[in-house]
DNA sequence: GCAAGATCGTGAATCGTTTCAAGGTACGCT
DNA sequence: AGCGTACCTTGAAACGATTCACGATCTTGC
């Protein structure tokens, strides 16, 4: 029952602990019959290296810290497995945490990912406290934020501002002139500039305040698009084009349209964000914005390597990557 | 830049390590006068504690590791949720894994989890390794499967035979004689026990082999489904009810019957399996069989908190708990 | 004024690793 | 024989916390 350690391989194969330790670390200091007497002494006790201990000893674990705020949005989700498969690939792991949309449960998630002695943390924050950020790296952590720049630290997001734009522009140039954008929280930075960089771009084009209208939905789920689909059926005169913030949003919206007879694009046409595997398959094709979630998980993880590897001369990159319209059916 | 132990507090307080410690863990061993310096010291110094050092010395750590096939199903992910909920109102952290689909990388979970020391994990395997099942059980770890039942550890899981069954026996109560069955890979056991029940109550039915049609789909998402549909519409005859091993099939194949003109559930009805939150808010809202899955989650911190709190006599219990048809518009 | 408790605080041992200086052996070379 | 080199192996000192037996100091009661 008791946890087999270092020590009794080391008894079982006649040797001592450190060179149990070589085998397992730099097994070419080790002669071979040692090396192999100790390796069957391995697999005959079921030894398994306590990585707590090895981490106390090494100062920081192999571990990367991955705060998202929901494995609701498969958006987080594959940015998070992105970034994970990059760290794997580096010998490190990730510990994934949820914020749950509460800023008390992110704190929380820090608060463990610290005391885990966790070497870096990738977050999306909820609405990002420099403070606390400044405490994690002034802790020595590498942190890289997700789709919000910070100062001092690094950071990889889209752009989008322009990724806002490009959906109603997309929606202008199929000469729709009364829009409809359902957001999310407007509190959330990149839901704000999604909304902003639409509006800038509607009214660049010559749409007045008039043309447009806002739902800001408190959550960002297809129920929620369902449910801003109901209000929006009750606008007079209707919206011709809509822009949802997300694409949970979008499929809700063009579900509840599609049910009440509304043809969507013809009467109706409607963007979404992100492009999540669900966009493609919709009743009606997603046309979306697309934000590139590998490219994005792989570089959070890049960057945060690369400021553990080498933490004293570390220049802290701000990376923005373009999102891009992908046209389908539904506008 | 390096990181304040208990030692550097205690210096600042002028006070002994262990005294620091009794502060963290047993505050009223301490005067209040002496308390109240170190709690000052360790604000000051902005101390945070390592857990790695602490489980080390405790022998295992407060933390229970979930092992998921995949976080794109919002099944999984929800499950992990209400599962990590109980865990935190006990003090216990989840550390979240998942197997991507390979039996390769759920082994590396699982060496991962054990490496880290973690006192229990919760699985849902892909395919019973029980040996290895009997390792991590050796090794003093709780193991709890979900929706599996091993020998000798506790389980939880919903009666996916009995969930197939009402399925299908809803398909049948509203008349219809062709059916078709779209799975997911059946060497996946629940997948097949759903497929098993579903098959079983069709032929107690009355229906014969020639009457059912089955798809196994090497994946479980709406693609998969949408791919299913395709081929679907080329059957001769036509079938008029489907039953979906999950919702993701059952979404894509609904969205692209709807997009090729069949009318869901006029001419062909449809059944799903989890009750995502997605089911609700399709075109056309899916009748579905509902997993308990907050319940099962929650079970699972139990029965693992049970085992490591008083592992010396423990029962293994086998959970069972039974779904339940949501009758929607689709079926 | 003193013994017996009660109340606090200390310091060393410990958990399972890694690391590294130092010790052994064997071998070849002069 | 003596010495230098290579190659292995050892043993002890960390890492940062917890725990616990033991002192030190203060009360209390007689």
């Amino acid at each position: 029952m008791a946890r087999i350690s270092i020590r009794d391989v080391a008894i079982h194969a006649g040797v001592s602990v450190g060179t149990v330790s070589n085998v397992l670390n730099r097994p070419n200091l080790v002669a071979e019959a040692t090396r192999e007497r100790v390796q069957a002494s391995i697999g005959e006790l079921g030894f398994v290296r306590n990585e707590t201990a090895r981490q106390l000893r090494q100062g920081r674990g192999h571990i990367l810290g991955v705060v998202l705020p929901t494995m609701s949005n498969p958006h987080f989700t594959e940015v998070g497995r992105a970034a994970e498969e990059a760290m794997n690939a580096d010998g490190f792991d990730a510990l994934w945490c949820t914020s749950d949309g509460s800023r008390a449960k992110e704190q929380r998630c820090l608060d463990f990912l610290e005391e885990q002695n966790v070497s870096g943390v990738l977050i999306s924050p909820l609405d990002l406290d420099e403070d606390r950020v400044a405490e994690l790296h002034g802790h020595g952590l590498a942190v890289v934020l997700l789709d919000r720049v910070g100062v001092r630290v690094c950071s990889v997001g889209a752009d989008h501002r322009a990724g806002g734009a490009l959906a109603a522009r997309h929606l202008l140039t199929r000469r729709h002139r009364r829009l409809l954008f359902v957001t999310g929280p407007l509190s959330a930075r990149p839901v704000r500039e999604r909304h902003h960089g639409a509006v800038r771009a509607a009214l660049n084009a010559g749409l007045t305040e008039r043309d447009l209208t806002t739902f800001e939905q408190a959550e960002m789920t297809a129920a929620a698009g369902q449910a801003a689909a109901v209000r929006l059926l009750t606008l007079d005169p209707l919206p011709t084009g809509v822009f949802c913030a997300n694409d949970l949003l979008a499929l809700g919206l063009v579900n509840e349209l599609v049910r009440a007879g509304v043809k969507v694009p013809a009467e109706i046409s409607v963007v979404g964000y992100d492009d999540i595997d669900l966009a493609a398959t919709a009743v009606v094709p997603l046309t979306t914005v697309r934000q590139p979630r590998a490219e994005l998980g792989r570089t959070a993880t890049e960057l945060a390597l690369a400021e553990t590897g080498d933490p004293e001369h570390h220049d802290h990159r701000q990376v923005v990557l373009s999102p891009e319209l992908i046209v389908r059916e539904s506008a």
